[in-house]
DNA sequence: TAGACAGGAA
DNA sequence: TGAAATCCTGTCTA
């Protein structure tokens, strides 16, 4: 392959792949332009989008520094990417034609084996008198076949018969695929489903006040994708929508569609009557048929929302789960995960039992923090859809949003003990600076007309600014009178300001807002980001911008998390500009200047 | 019989 | 890496 050294990407033979975002400006006499300072110029690569766009297909971004940043392709990354149709050309096509050098050999090989395993194994249904043994595995290819068979973790799943037919049972099918992951080999699962129930969910053509509904052409190619290949490799999997982008409405199309008795789990209380609220809304089930399974009421109807905890309650660690029954004792045909990166490892052992439910997966991103994004792939399904976040802004589903990252000095004060606390705690000392406070009343400033939620992570943090700013606080004590109480002046106006805790993250029911400061978060929480910057996403009747300011302490373990946290907002296409508070509050001492004349001259 | 609250879990 | 929030159940009070 020839060079293209104006191409944006480099692979490099440990998997990593290095992204230019900025090329430099090159003058007719081939030398760097520079500005007035004698730095070169550079601007954006003119392939960077482009190249981004093509990555986030099959790969993760896992740095993202001002002017490199790097992905990397994995065992997962690269079959989710197989899951939805792309060949191991297509994937070494995007990466030739975007890479400045060679692709390393090793890479080249990866690629190609990884895409091949994908469906290399098929667990298929078997038809036979023994009624317990309803699957086989089955493979083209003799060799891999022996070789998973090798593995005691796989032997003791399955049985071999005489005639060379590897058999498993029902319940074997959800271990199996989990071994089968562990050990490199992801199965396509072409076993296909038990119906569950009949039950019609018919959409509804208006809202319960009224207004026209209609499922947006997006949301229609997500169920559309969840389905396609039918019943036999349709059905299950993961689809992944921004935040504000309508995934309880693709939940109900896809409802809608397999037309069964359906369980839906979700994280928290409020996202259950939520989702009762937009079924009830939009189609035309009664509230007979709809049902919360909770701590208050344990109603099953043919559709019933429950949260993980719930599922997962026990006595104590030993003791049996009471709730589990929910799932097996009653024959669903669907069940929806919501936020699927938040599932708890004992709703993925169950769920490995519950292999011929049609099951479908919904969430913002598919990072998991704890890596066990594996698992997703094989007991809920690949992903089969995601529209990245800049597509619905460009189409104005989505409000536009400018993240800015404020780095402000550790007070001088704090310099020494920082200096000689232990690791662990200077993350929580570089987070808590107070002198964050003084940049939070310069946004303030800047941001006068917007409402303006401040969020952060320790509660004497954030006790301490709402007395300093007088600024009402919302954290887990509040009572939730109070918290509505304080909605609602938020939403009429009547307080510009909020600042809330972690409850910021999961409140369903938290107002919309223009600007959100976030002044500490949850180490290096990816997806902490994404869900806050949601917050303030929703498009503005004005057509207005959103802002994201993240105050950071500059040289501080703090700045290190921020760096992570930014990175799955990063692959979606948002940059952070980078100022230091300085310059911020240069920005209100010479507006004040201007606004009032200097009386002394 | 509703509600408030404590305690355990992950 | 650690703090905070949540949920569920059980018990106590009015």
């Amino acid at each position: 392959m020839p060079l293209h050294p104006d191409n944006p990407l480099i692979v490099q033979g440990d998997r990593t792949i290095l992204l230019h975002t900025v090329k430099a400006q090159i003058g007719p006499d081939g030398q760097l332009v520079k500005d007035e300072h004698g730095n070169p110029i550079s601007h954006e690569h003119p392939r960077y989008a482009e190249a981004r766009d093509a990555l986030s297909a099959f790969a993760e971004l896992q740095k993202s520094p001002e002017y490199l940043h790097s992905y990397r392709v994995s065992s997962v990354s690269i079959w989710n990417a197989a899951a939805i149709g792309l060949t191991g050309d297509s994937i070494l096509k995007t990466l030739e034609d975007l890479a400045c050098v060679p692709i390393p050999r090793n890479v080249v090989v990866d690629i190609r084996d990884w895409v091949a395993r994908y469906g290399l194994l098929r667990i298929e249904r078997f038809e036979s008198g023994d009624s317990k043994m309803r699957f086989q595995l089955t493979s083209g290819d003799k060799d891999a076949l022996d070789s998973v068979l090798g593995f005691p973790s796989i032997a003791k799943l399955i049985e071999r018969q005489d005639d060379g037919r590897i058999l498993l049972g029902d319940l074997a099918r959800g271990s199996l695929k989990q071994a089968l992951i562990k050990i490199g080999y992801p199965v396509d699962d072409r076993g296909g489903y038990t119906e569950g129930d009949k039950f019609a969910i018919p959409l509804a053509t208006k809202t319960r006040d009224g207004k026209d509904f209609a499922i947006r052409d997006y949301q229609a190619s997500a169920a559309d994708a969840f389905h396609q290949g039918g019943a036999v490799t349709g059905g299950n999997g993961v689809i992944v929508l921004p935040c504000g982008a309508g995934k309880t409405i693709v939940g109900l199309a896809v409802m809608n569609r397999v037309g069964a008795k359906t369980l839906i789990l979700t994280t928290n209380t409020v996202a259950v009557s939520q989702w009762r609220q937009e079924i009830l809304d939009k189609t035309d089930l009664t509230e007979e048929d709809v049902s919360e399974y909770t701590g208050e009421s344990k109603r099953v109807a043919p559709v019933t929302i429950s949260t993980y905890q719930m599922l997962t309650w026990r006595k104590s660690k030993k003791a049996e789960f009471e709730h589990m029954a929910l799932f097996s004792g009653h024959n669903w045909g669907l069940v929806v995960y919501d936020e699927v990166h938040l599932l708890p490892a004992p709703i993925f052992r169950v769920t490995a039992d519950l292999q011929a439910r049609r099951r479908l997966g919904l969430t913002a991103t598919l990072i998991r923090e704890d890596g066990k994004e594996d698992e997703v792939f094989c007991l809920i399904g690949p992903k089969r859809f995601e529209v990245p976040w800049k597509v619905l802004e460009g189409r104005g589903f989505i409000a536009e949003a400018r993240c800015t990252e404020i780095r402000v000095e550790l007070e001088p004060s704090l310099k020494s003990s920082y200096g000689a606390a232990a690791a662990r705690s200077k993350f929580r000392i570089s987070s808590e600076n107070p002198a964050k406070t003084g940049v939070i009343q310069n946004l303030i400033r800047r941001h006068d007309t917007g409402r303006i939620l401040i969020i952060g992570q320790y509660i004497d943090q954030l006790n301490a600014l709402s007395r300093h700013l007088k600024v009402p606080l919302i954290t887990g004590k509040t009572p939730n009178d109070v918290r509505n109480v304080l909605y609602g002046a938020f939403r009429s106006g009547e307080e510009p300001v909020l600042i809330v805790s972690k409850v910021g993250n999961f409140a369903v029911d938290l107002p919309d807002a223009d600007v959100l400061i976030q002044i500490s978060g949850t180490f290096g929480s990816r997806q902490e980001e994404a869900q806050r910057l949601g917050r303030i996403l929703r498009p503005k009747s004005d057509g207005r911008g959103a802002s994201f300011y993240a105050i950071v302490t500059h040289g501080t373990r703090d700045q290190d998390f921020a760096q992570k946290r930014q990175l799955f907002l990063a692959e979606q296409g948002y940059s952070y500009e980078i100022v230091d508070a300085q310059s911020l509050s240069d920005e209100f001492d010479s507006a004040s200047i201007n606004r009032t004349p200097d009386c002394s001259a």
